[in-house]
DNA sequence: GCCTTATTTGTAATCATTACAAATTGGATT
DNA sequence: AATCCAATTTGTAATGATTACAAATAAGGC
């Protein structure tokens, strides 16, 4: 694990969440890997250091964390839901090619007026689906990765 | 059905697909009804005039036609899918009191660009999520609509 | 009307998510 | 450091949308 400890400790106690290992492991893998996994991928990394760890307690921990504004629920997929670690409000790029999704900043006029067609705004979510930078540039070469198709 | 037959059927035509029964009634009705509907409240809105009419036959129909890009499916509710039968590219209004779902204008910079950090657009997805026009102004009035948690 | 093919239908799987109760853990108190 | 209570975690069993699939039906050309 990348991020401190001590670090998930506190980013917990300050939203008023008891910092349980089980807690402190999944926080701090969704602070390291920006990869906005799902709960099947989260479990499969997390079971080789908690090997007792169950997808209940994924499903709890992340409806909590979700509720307190500690993580951010995408539904970019139709099939499954995927986690953000980072719920500061930004947008997503989905790449058709590698399936990966990337942040991406976006400075929206409409939510920072914080209104649109007169009604009021509270969240703004967005994403973008293409092709990214990285496969733009292999698009002459192999592409080694699972082709993703959605 | 308030759009005409003919137009119907000349949009199906225009997209190579066969104008059957079905097919027509689903595309008038989500022309007609912009309220974005889930395959279960289509269903039970069709089945008034094809009662008849099966689940599958919505799904396979519904596929068929974002395929074509007759229909844009909407992913807003994470528990079932929504159609919108507005194919080209706008957002969306989720009310959080009501329940609506809003079409709203929306004119992005990044979409007009084509390209966010690099990465190529090829499809752009936004919805807000607030208190829509209407329910503001009933602020204090008594809200005889479904009251929507989510 | 008949035939061939596409469409529609009903039923049965699949699979993410939720419900729930039992087992375990954490922390306070003594 | 043992005990107790409440919160957390776990495993198993439901739920419910979606998909798979094969049989029944409809549509269009001859």
């Amino acid at each position: 694990m990348i991020t401190n400890k001590a670090v998930l400790k506190d980013r917990l106690l300050a939203k008023g969440i008891k910092p349980t290992y089980q807690r402190t492991a999944i926080l701090g893998f969704l602070l390291d890997n920006r990869t906005h996994p799902t709960i099947k991928s989260l479990h499969n990394s997390l079971v080789k250091t908690i090997p007792t760890l169950s997808k209940t307690t994924l499903y709890s921990t992340l409806e909590l964390f979700a509720a307190k504004g500690l993580v951010a629920p995408l539904t970019i997929d139709r099939s499954e839901v995927r986690y953000d670690g980072l719920a500061s409000s930004h947008h997503h790029f989905l790449c058709e090619r590698c399936g990966r999704i990337i942040d991406v900043d976006v400075s929206c006029a409409n939510s920072r007026r914080g209104e649109i067609g007169g009604h009021r705004i509270k969240e703004v979510h967005g994403y973008f689906k293409g092709i990214c930078k990285d496969c733009l540039k292999q698009t002459y070469k192999t592409n080694k990765r699972r082709i993703f198709h959605g």
